[in-house]
DNA sequence: ATAGGGTTAG
């Protein structure tokens, strides 16, 4: 209970009555608060003015709005300080718009006038709306009453900007300040890192380094993630040894950034040295884990983690969640995934949109697009994710129809499509290579704007190739301007012209590419390979071969192999063939025996053809076409008894899928 | 009295 001295006078217990607010200000305690306000009713002491805007700062700064906001509302006298405080609640309980509202409602009333206190706060309110403009108009008023050099306010500027996404604003004002204080150079190192700016981060943060300025624990989970995002593993560890000199080890932030770090660069190996290495570890470590397995491919383990998780007493939140339900969709385990469903609707957990989106997208990857539909009926369908969610299911299962019609609706529910939502869809239409139907989209991509978005291009592109209208998806390809062109809407429209045959248009667009200093990757070497071997262009496969491993030193996958394996099948190189493939360093695949297989049907080359054919029923039993092609090839030289075995070996294998025309076809040829 | 920080979908 309040303890007063009831001797003294009204005065003096106003004064005591101050001072404990003061007190009860400072701790947050709310519980005493409103007991105190309580003896004030009792006692009467509400005609001091002063006690009255003191309960209601007391009351703001408990976060209780509505008491703050009744008493403030009924003050005489609002003093800036009082203002100030209100504002502060609003920002801190989310509610950046009502703090806003109060600071033009201050300047209003003309009484008093914003101090280095109040910037900060509107500043910080604008960040968190995004209110650009407003932001800029505030950042000019502080200029009037000087405030614009107080480190405060400064840091207030560039944390808004950087939260806008105006990293330049955000560089004018840290350059045009005398002496940038640590929380500068973590807002700009963390800024630049959240504006995907990474290297510029990483540049910031040796600058910072380079000065001799001090880091500490929120400067290592700045810089920590970029390590992380960029896989610099090297300045990665030396943010390791900093943190085993300076003690921050000690933070949990700080021990799970390391952890991210390692985890983004791949070593799951020195990430679990890390993890036997702490004695506490809360859910965000165990998420973490889980999810770095999952992102080195690894979503066996990411499921066992689990249970050990629960064992340690530490209970999974959404974010885990969604993290396993994902580990459930890549093993195509139903079982887990429903056994998580269950759990999360236990735990109330089941509404929450991202782990909405996560069942939808687990029961669509385990096939079973209707579960996956069921859980998407019972979502909002407010919200933009869990819509793409099915859209994509719905792809995965070669659901292009549905697809379509669920963006249709989408669209008639007013609900917001995103970049997600075209690559979640698109796709439909390359499934469906209707040209019709594609010059629809097109149109609806003109007329919303979206067309102009680089990856809505690339798979317009590939839609109108997969119709065989190359001159349509040339025109789209021509929309973006050459600077913005990426490596995937270059490889895209190579691989457009390399599948219908145009090997030297492929080529050619791929040295524009190159002009246009774009680097190649695997993807891209593939389909100009492709191009070239359909093309027969051997001399420009082979050289291009050449200058991919020698000039970009990337390491030729499989598929790169069975691409120069056809060219040179092709071509009737049978030998240099077969040479290749039994000194390459990548063990063959199905891929490359079947490619050596048809070239040897076309040049009519038994003994290699039946090496090969051998290695295809082996590594690829179930495929007919196999059987169709060696059969060919018997029949083309008149054995036809082999060919009628062939057929046998088929039959014996279990598969009755060789179609009885396949050999009626080799057999009139 | 005021400012900056870690794990998530497609």
């Amino acid at each position: 209970m309040v303890q007063m001295n009831k001797g003294k006078n009204f005065m003096s217990i106003a004064t005591q009555c101050e001072s404990l607010l003061r007190k009860y200000s400072s701790s947050n305690s709310l519980s005493q608060t409103k007991q105190l306000h309580a003896f004030i009713l009792t006692y009467g002491l509400f005609s001091s003015s002063r006690l009255s805007s003191i309960l209601a700062t007391t009351y703001a700064q408990c976060n209780h709005a509505s008491y703050a906001s009744y008493l403030f509302d009924n003050l005489t006298q609002r003093t800036l300080y009082s203002w100030n405080t209100m504002m502060r609640m609003n920002v801190q309980i989310g509610r950046p718009h009502d703090a806003l509202n109060l600071f033009v409602e201050m300047l209003a009333s003309g009484h008093v006038m914003p101090d280095n206190f109040t910037y900060p706060i509107v500043i910080k309110a604008c960040a968190d709306l995004s209110f650009v403009r407003m932001g800029v108009g505030i950042h000019g008023q502080t200029f009037k009453g000087c405030f614009d050099l107080d480190t405060f306010v400064q840091n207030c500027l560039l944390a808004m900007y950087m939260n806008v996404g105006e990293k330049e604003a955000a560089q004018l004002v840290f350059d045009l300040m005398k002496e940038p204080t640590l929380v500068s150079w973590n807002t700009m190192i963390n800024g630049y890192f959240r504006n995907n700016f990474t290297e510029e981060a990483l540049r910031v943060y040796s600058r910072m380094m380079d000065l001799g300025v001090e880091p500490d624990c929120a400067t290592m989970v700045s810089v920590l993630p970029a390590c992380g995002v960029l896989k610099n593993v090297e300045l990665g560890r030396e943010v390791h040894v900093i943190v085993r000199e300076k003690g921050f080890w000690a933070n949990m932030s700080v021990r799970n950034a390391m952890l991210d770090m390692y985890v983004k660069c791949g070593l799951m190996k020195e990430a679990q040295l890390l993890v036997n290495e702490m004695d506490e570890k809360d859910v965000v470590t165990w998420t973490t884990l889980i999810s770095g397995h999952i992102l080195n491919g690894d979503a066996k383990s990411a499921l066992m983690l689990c249970p050990m998780m629960q064992c340690e007493g530490v209970k999974p939140n959404s974010v885990s969640i969604v993290s396993l339900l994902s580990a459930c969709g890549s093993l195509v385990s139903l079982n887990h995934g429903k056994c998580l469903h269950a759990w999360a609707i236990r735990q109330w957990l089941d509404s929450e949109v991202h782990v909405e989106t996560a069942l939808i997208d687990m029961y669509t990857k385990c096939n079973h697009d209707n579960l996956g539909y069921k859980v998407f009926m019972k979502t909002s369908k407010k919200r933009t994710a869990p819509w793409n969610a099915v859209m994509s299911g719905f792809i995965h299962n070669r659901l292009a129809r549905e697809a379509i019609k669920l963006f249709k609706k989408m669209l008639v529910e007013d609900v917001k499509p995103d970049n997600t939502t075209f690559s979640s869809f698109l796709p439909a239409y390359s499934f469906l290579a209707d040209l019709q139907q594609a010059t629809n989209i097109h149109c609806y991509l003109i007329k919303s704007g979206f067309l102009y978005r680089l990856e809505v291009a690339s798979v317009l592109v590939d839609i109108y190739s997969k119709c065989g209208s190359l001159g349509y998806a040339h025109q789209v390809f021509n929309i973006i301007p050459l600077k913005d062109k990426d490596i995937i809407i270059w490889s895209v429209i190579i691989a457009a012209y390399g599948k219908h045959g145009h090997g030297e248009m492929a080529v050619s667009l791929f040295n524009q590419m190159v002009q246009s200093r774009v680097t190649p990757n695997q993807v891209t070497f593939t389909s100009v390979l492709h191009a070239c071997s359909h093309a027969g262009l051997v001399d420009e496969g082979l050289s291009l071969f050449k200058s991919m491993l020698e000039q970009h030193k990337i390491i030729p996958h499989v598929d790169h192999y069975t691409c120069i394996i056809d060219l040179l099948g092709r071509a009737g190189r049978l030998n240099d063939a077969y040479n290749l493939i039994r000194t390459m360093p990548v063990t063959p695949n199905h891929a490359v025996w079947g490619a050596l297989l048809g070239a040897c049907v076309i040049h009519e080359n038994v003994e290699l053809g039946e090496e090969a054919a051998r290695w295809t029923s082996e590594l690829e039993p179930e495929n007919t076409g196999n059987y169709v092609l060696l059969a060919k090839l018997y029949a083309s030289v008149g054995r036809w008894r082999d060919a009628e075995n062939v057929r046998d070996m088929v039959n014996e294998v279990g598969l009755r899928k060789l179609p009885a025309h396949s050999l009626i076809d080799a057999r009139n040829m």
